[in-house]
DNA sequence: GGTTCGATTCGAACCGGTTCGACGATAACA
DNA sequence: TGTTATCGTCGAACCGGTTCGAATCGAACC
């Protein structure tokens, strides 16, 4: 492979002026940058990242870091990596994937080795032990997920509050005044998943202030389970005219429940739904939904992070970034059907 | 950072001895190792992975091209990307993520600039345009996917062959001697997926040798079109008793499609897939199918170029690793309902 | 005509590791 | 007791970039 050092042979000039013909920190004759742009082209010369890195001190690499979980819905975080991944790239900068079990230690290897300019966090939980690295590390992060205390570093999330208020208030517009909320299994709430619990309370709250009656309950883990507490939880709330679903699986089992017992949204039953736009259409769900935004969460932590990096006043104040929910409307709400 | 100069000077020794006392490259006293392993600790030392990367001309980083097609069912490929990523890890390597809509200059790029040791393609095609530049690349590479020409480069993939044999001698010995096979969209072919074709043509061959009459049909790409179209198969094969997916969407939308007409597997038809473990956990799909093995190749092909990588010799012959297909039963086959 | 200045270029140092050759001390050997 | 390996350590060079300070030169200025 080529290096500098022969491009500067090859355009009979220095290597130091080889390397400012490249970059233009410094003024160069048009002449002398021609000619080293020539010699580039015939050797094909690309410079070594690792050279550059250790001269440097940047790499132009993102670390990022997804926690893979037990019982999680593992291709939702795929719309996370790609939002990252591509964004990322469009900013000049590659991705490191990061899938080790202990996030941790993962994070401590990458951020002391000088292998990356800056950290992605995905799934980040309430009390995330892969914080206290963070903060100590020399480089800054981003996260995905709003953990307890965001103290000190940029936090990008969908807005769980406003989600659970405009669920409640989207059908309670309709005219329903009795709903289900199923959230997702309670040890993913234990595990340090908040967004859970701010939803739901957020509902609870609205739904009170509104006069709405709802019922709240935690889905099981996994099939077929679901789609019979789904099952038990509308023979269990006849009056309930509204199902709210804060959990992908219990969503992609609905149509079938609903099928099996002769009922169709809206017209029997209003649905919403929160899960990515891309989720819906890789199942065919039917139903209006709070989109997740995966993506975007995932281009906005890149934006931030980039331009965290290549700020040279590390005195910006931390944000946090919850992106107001979006309603896909696909028509599966509607009034409530009157009584008989 | 502590740089290796630190630890020297905290140890009391030169450079090269600290250096050679953490990579026993040469003999060093227990006296003289036990205090740059103290100096180590107490400094809180990890080597500057581009000074290594530049001294060594290793980085222990692994370059991993994942191409996501349009149509293309994404959540599968997030299994293979696992599957690589954590053997890769196991093995000391940390894993780059290049999703570039240009795989060719990604490639160029990573490789030129020897940010990475060696190379995994995934997803790829027929007659892959990446494959050129893998051949000159400096680094070697591992295939996930078997392409038109392997020659020179190490491919691991399902035996797609195999398992269209398989599909149809499962069913034929049940009894069944009428089946549907249901492939990828067209296009997919087209782009040079063109395992559809050699799962499609391997069922179609045993059918004729066995005496079965095989209907094959390539599913269209996206939902609901999905599901009408399986229904409209149905209807214009009522007397197929089986049916075969090579297609993992068409395994998603077929238990609506069955639920809607009043049938079930395998009691009014049997029903194979061909799908990973994973696929068919999440969602919950009650049908037998043939494991795609995503994370398996994703090892196999990371276990592969490890070993070339860091084996000395390079004139190791490449391999084309097909590996034999393995039917998951979850009791969809059965033999043939009795005409009435 | 001497001085100052900006444009252009070069040489040398540096980033933080690894590794080769040399050297002194000690042990083994004849 | 002199010679030769062996062991343990050090200094220097090198990997391939970037960047600082200095040198050269012609133009502009007084």
């Amino acid at each position: 492979m080529a290096t500098i050092g022969d491009v500067a042979r090859v355009a009979g000039v220095s290597r130091s002026t080889a390397s400012y013909a490249l970059s233009g920190k410094r003024s160069i004759s048009a002449e002398v940058r021609e000619k080293v742009e020539q010699a580039v082209l015939s050797l094909g010369y690309t410079p070594n990242a690792g050279a550059r890195a250790l001269a440097t001190s940047q790499t132009k690499v993102i670390g990022l870091l997804a926690r893979f979980l037990e019982d999680e819905f593992a291709p939702a975080m795929l719309q996370y990596i790609l939002g990252v991944t591509n964004r990322a790239r469009e900013r000049g900068y590659d991705t490191l994937l990061l899938t080790d079990e202990d996030g941790v230690s993962a994070l401590r290897r990458i951020s002391d080795s000088r292998m990356v300019d800056g950290f992605i966090l995905l799934n980040v939980a309430e009390n995330d032990d892969r914080l206290g690295i963070l903060r100590a590390a020399a480089q800054p992060g981003s996260l995905v997920g709003l953990p307890g205390d965001p103290s000190g570093i940029d936090v990008f999330d969908l807005d769980f509050v406003a989600a659970g208020r405009l669920m409640v208030e989207t059908l309670h517009e309709l005219g329903h005044r009795n709903l289900i909320l199923v959230s997702q299994p309670e040890h993913v709430l234990e595990r340090g998943g908040a967004y859970v619990s701010r939803l739901a309370n957020a509902a609870q709250d609205r739904a009170r202030e509104l006069g709405v009656e709802l019922h709240h309950h935690f889905a099981p883990s996994s099939q077929p389970q679901i789609g019979l507490e789904l099952a038990r939880l509308l023979d269990a709330h006849p009056n309930a005219t509204g199902l709210l679903l804060n959990n992908e699986a219990a969503a992609a089992a609905l149509p079938s429940v609903l099928r099996s017992r002769g009922l169709s949204a809206p017209a029997d039953i209003s649905v919403i739904g929160r899960y990515s736009d891309d989720f819906a259409r890789t199942f065919s769900l039917p139903y209006t939904a709070i989109d997740s935004a995966a993506d975007e969460l995932g281009r906005r932590a890149v934006e931030r992070l980039v331009s965290r990096i290549e700020s040279t006043s590390d005195a910006v104040s931390p944000i946090v970034d919850l992106i107001t929910p979006r309603i896909d409307d696909r028509g599966s709400t509607a009034v409530p059907p009157t009584r008989h």
